[in-house]
DNA sequence: CTTCTACTACAAGAATTTGCATAAGCTGAT
DNA sequence: ATCAGCTTATGCAAATTCTTGTAGTAGAAG
């Protein structure tokens, strides 16, 4: 699950890209209105959370601009103001949700999961906490992986590549999609990391012959289960 | 499940209460606003749907009357107005969530469910006051810690922790999520509290290698019972 | 078949972060 | 002023992340 969050303030931002990332979320963290129309745009979010108060531009003016170019991921706007005449203009010109700081973490949760899940009911898909191919078993709710019953020590990042392959399951996923979506980069600045935590994944989650990660050479990789 | 719906129109109450009912929920019908308050209102729901548009009273004005006597039951309106200005005045007055008639059937389930479900979340609050796990005892009702029969002495933060890490035993709660339910509504990352109360916590109540809080590496905490 | 090149795999270690314990500072109530 | 409780700061060990560098491999070209 891709979250896009646009804020300026870096004391809010740092607390919803970690609070989010607890939460399992993988998110990305753009700063100002420019970049998301120029960079982000053409990416394929799940949920987009969207301060109203930006410095460059207008918050709903960047979610009009956001439904004018068609993007029709759902949109989660953030303001400090409680005035109904912006909650108005907000959800008139097409955000799916409205909160108003201060907000209970849960609370945020718990929109986002309603946002999310009435994607998912659209896109047809089954959203679950439990999953498993041959013997690995990955519980998502415990943030826990086996191996035929043995559990299996991955750090934070592997385990979120692991989810991410997983969620692409079937499907080649470039290295460029797997640092923005795992690491947050959306720029290429020659690392190897996907490289390297690729062949700790491997060594960790393929035993005995069991092979998940398929390298598709000059694309990237692909999780087949 | 007892699910109380409030709607005059017979085509639409009679979709609503045979399609409830198929998902195995227990329908009452009510055709009118008067009834919800004289009849209705001592009776425990565990949601109530209301239509927005009824004979002899407007749907919010209901709404306002039901949480004026203190009705805290989830409220899910319903309405064919797709007015902005509605759903404002509606999740203002203390609605749960707002469907915009036509719906689809799935859609209204899936809200059903996440009300319900963070209801069921809440109700965590009451349900034992006597909690054991091994040699830990916590009596809600007076406060009281105790281990192998000894007293524990807790700070009110470090008993508000404990109860927190207790409700959600089994499931990995962030110190985002941590900071918000037990410190309160902050924006502030860039405390290690969350930390320090945890240790505290461990020194006092894990003894004789009974082990209760578990780290989850880059995430949180969980207890486990 | 052999050679070449671009790509991939992975080991090793440096740099950074995290979790935890402890200490020190702060605050509000009595 | 004192004290308990709360928060911040600090140090350290261990874990994690990331870079570097080298060996290996697939597949195209000759």
């Amino acid at each position: 699950m891709q979250i896009l969050v646009v804020e300026d303030d870096n004391r809010i931002s740092n607390f919803l890209v970690k609070g989010l990332e607890e939460c399992g979320y993988l998110v990305t963290l753009c700063k100002n209105a420019e970049d998301v129309l120029k960079q982000y745009i053409n990416i394929e979010w799940d949920l987009i959370i969207l301060d109203i108060m930006l410095a460059d531009m207008d918050g709903v003016q960047l979610l009009q601009a956001l439904r004018y170019k068609k993007v029709y991921t759902p949109i989660l706007m953030l303001s400090a103001l409680n005035s109904v005449q912006d909650k108005i203009s907000a959800l008139d010109y097409g955000a799916d949700d409205y909160l108003t700081k201060p907000f209970h973490f849960d609370e945020l949760i718990s929109r986002i999961r309603a946002l999310t899940r009435r994607r998912q009911y659209e896109q047809l898909e089954t959203p679950k906490a439990e999953l498993q191919f041959g013997q690995l078993h990955i519980n998502r709710e415990q943030y826990k992986v086996t191996w035929a019953g043995e559990p299996v020590e991955l750090s934070p990042r592997e385990y979120k590549l692991l989810i991410y392959l997983v969620e692409n399951i079937g499907k080649t996923v470039s290295r460029v999609q797997m640092l923005n979506a795992v690491w947050g980069i959306t720029f290429d600045n020659h690392t190897n990391v996907v490289d390297v935590y690729i062949s700790y994944l491997r060594s960790k989650i393929e035993k005995q012959d069991e092979k998940y990660i398929f390298t598709v050479k000059g694309v990237g990789y692909m999780f087949k289960g």
